[in-house]
DNA sequence: CTAATTTATTACCATAGGGTATTTTTTTAT
DNA sequence: ATAAAAAAATACCCTATGGTAATAAATTAG
């Protein structure tokens, strides 16, 4: 990036300390912002008929993070964003961002970019809950975030991968014994 | 569009007819195209080590199809892309529509956009699949592409919506009798 | 340090959906 | 029109996962 395109986006960005608990985007409300994670995590998740939460997204380092399906259509939040471990985020709201690809057409690469990355995680994502048995999908999350059962309660990581938390209690368990 | 743009657009453009049955991109061979469907179906699809298949997409008029994870990590094809209907695509060519976001930067707008709805349609899709049973998926499946089934097996289907051919026999069966 | 609260585990039974096999229906080929 | 092949429906039983509930463990608050 040329540093006038640099010194823009600084000019823009929102380094941010936020909290575990903290809500980013609540459901029902505009989405105005999307998040850049540089320490920590955030977790994205709709809530369904019944009150059950389906995580849709846990975003931790070097991830982009927001309810993409409001922040494109702009349009309201179906989703909430939840900051579940203490994290440092930049944040970027959407009519700012949209000047730069106005004024620096270079940033259309870097976020084409990223969009290409997100879409390539998205495809995987669908394609392992088609072929991979909860057990097998499990194994895999752990390997994509080490640590992440470190801070984040059972449940949520149940909810990412769509059984219930006593299965998912079911599997370590049984994994444990081995 | 500029006219140049539009110009350089239907240079690079190879529209063709395929035939139900032929094979746009094989699984195990370099990824070099991406194809927009003007008329007609194509799906993609991986085969899972018991050979069963999975269906990551239908693309139906007006979308876009390829193998998406190796077609931007320039990587061999994981996903086999095929057309199970006549249909008119329109060709492009990796390399070339990389040249066109360096000759005309209002493309990669353009791109973006369509990236952006990418991205919106498959975070939806993976909230479908966490959230709704299997009879609600297909129902809504239903409305997506209302016609599908006219030419579409069964078991296509059903690779599609993470269940069996025969589940989703028994659900069409339900639904018939009321 | 103790009590209160949250989270995780375990158990039990229920059920949606899977696997194999058979039959029926539809499509394709001759 | 008939045979062959493919697809869909149905049946039967099985299994992974869900739901409710009770218990245990861990965390948080006072």
């Amino acid at each position: 990036m040329s540093p006038e395109a640099e010194e823009y986006v600084n000019s823009i960005a929102k380094e941010k300390k936020v909290s575990k608990g903290d809500i980013l985007i609540r459901q029902g409300q505009r989405v105005e912002n999307t998040f850049y994670v540089t320490s920590g995590c955030i977790r994205s998740f709709c809530v369904d008929k019944n009150g059950k939460e389906h995580t849709l997204q846990f975003a931790i380092k070097n991830w982009w993070i927001s309810d993409f399906i409001a922040y494109y259509d702009t349009d309201i939040a179906t989703l909430t964003v939840e900051c579940i471990k203490d994290s440092n985020i930049i944040q970027f709201n959407a009519k700012d961002l949209d000047e730069i690809y106005l004024k620096f057409s270079e940033f259309e690469i870097f976020q084409r970019k990223i969009l290409e990355r997100h879409v390539v995680s998205l495809n995987k994502r669908i394609l392992n809950q088609l072929q991979l048995t909860a057990k097998e999908r499990y194994n895999l999350f752990t390997k994509q975030y080490p640590d992440i059962e470190l801070y984040t309660p059972n449940y949520h990581i149940a909810s990412y991968l769509g059984i219930t938390q006593q299965s998912l209690s079911r599997i370590r368990a049984e994994k444990s014994k081995t």
